[in-house]
DNA sequence: CAATCTGTAACAAGATAGGTTACGTGTCTT
DNA sequence: AAGACACGTAACCTATCTTGTTACAGATTG
């Protein structure tokens, strides 16, 4: 594995979600990201468990948007699907003895934190809806250049 | 794996040769960073080949310092180990076709590039005689409290 | 020549996200 | 009530990367 993308994937999949007019399986949304409808409910039921977005089962059931995309943020997200470790660099042990390797550490670890909480930061001020409006001033119509067809499958099915 | 520890584990070794008054094996390196001979010389050829260390073969031989500790950032021993990747989250795909999934993956990338160009920057402006000296404020006497038996084993042997 | 060290290849271990299969459970349609 | 549909979840495998380990070749000292 190289990176972990699943903030990436949820920011994505909510966007489109937002412009689904019913609801979408885990099916439809794991096409969407090349991937698999399990990868898709596993990563999915954290924002499902903070109220991001409701699952229903059974025929005709799926995935919609609990909440308006302004209303979720990034930092959301990243709390929802369990606020995965954010750097890949760290010390070496978590309570070294040595006190040479404890200064380093702290010098590094003011730096890291620093990093994070703007990172966070960022996170906490950019709205899902900032997001699809970027998209939008690309796309004036509205309409996916890839997911099209996917939307229109759904729509001949219901 | 957790994650890659290699920077603290150079800077931690850097200041211990810096306080080390002949050479050091990779063997008594590694038993100050409790771990093996060859993943030290493995990781220090890095800081080798960029000149901040030197190491002699054969009988007698050993690593030292190259410069000063005031003369090397993190930065240089960050760029010394081949600049691993600083970010455990990323996209899912480097070039995706969708514009929804490009437009949310510029907008985390335009957060990660801030943060690790924060990260950067403190990594240039900070030396590694700048952490020797946080040490040397908490130990005046300048002994390390863990490894000073190996100093010692260094000076019975030398 | 023997002992000591580095240099490096080769392979295993450990961790984690992601992919896949299998099966249970709830829900709507007929 | 039966069957199709879709989520919920466990279990296991895969890929990737740092780290750990073994083995051996080459260099240097005495």
């Amino acid at each position: 594995m190289r990176r972990d993308s699943r903030l990436s994937r949820m920011l994505h999949v909510l966007i489109h979600m937002d412009r689904h007019y019913k609801r979408a399986t885990s099916e439809t949304i794991s096409k969407m990201l090349g991937t698999n409808a399990v990868v898709v409910r596993r990563t999915m039921a954290g924002l499902r468990d903070f109220g991001y977005v409701r699952s229903e089962q059974g025929h005709g059931g799926g995935w919609e948007l609990a909440r308006g995309l302004d209303q979720i943020t990034l930092l959301d997200i990243y709390e929802a699907i369990g606020k995965p470790p954010l750097f890949a660099i760290g010390p070496s042990v978590d309570q070294p003895e040595c006190l040479v390797e404890q200064a380093v550490d702290a010098k590094l670890g003011d730096a890291l934190k620093e990093a994070e909480a703007l990172l966070l930061e960022r996170f906490r001020t950019v709205t899902i809806a900032d997001i699809a409006a970027d998209f939008d001033r690309r796309m004036p119509e509205g309409q996916c250049n890839v997911h099209g067809n996917i939307h229109a499958e759904q729509s001949a099915s219901g």
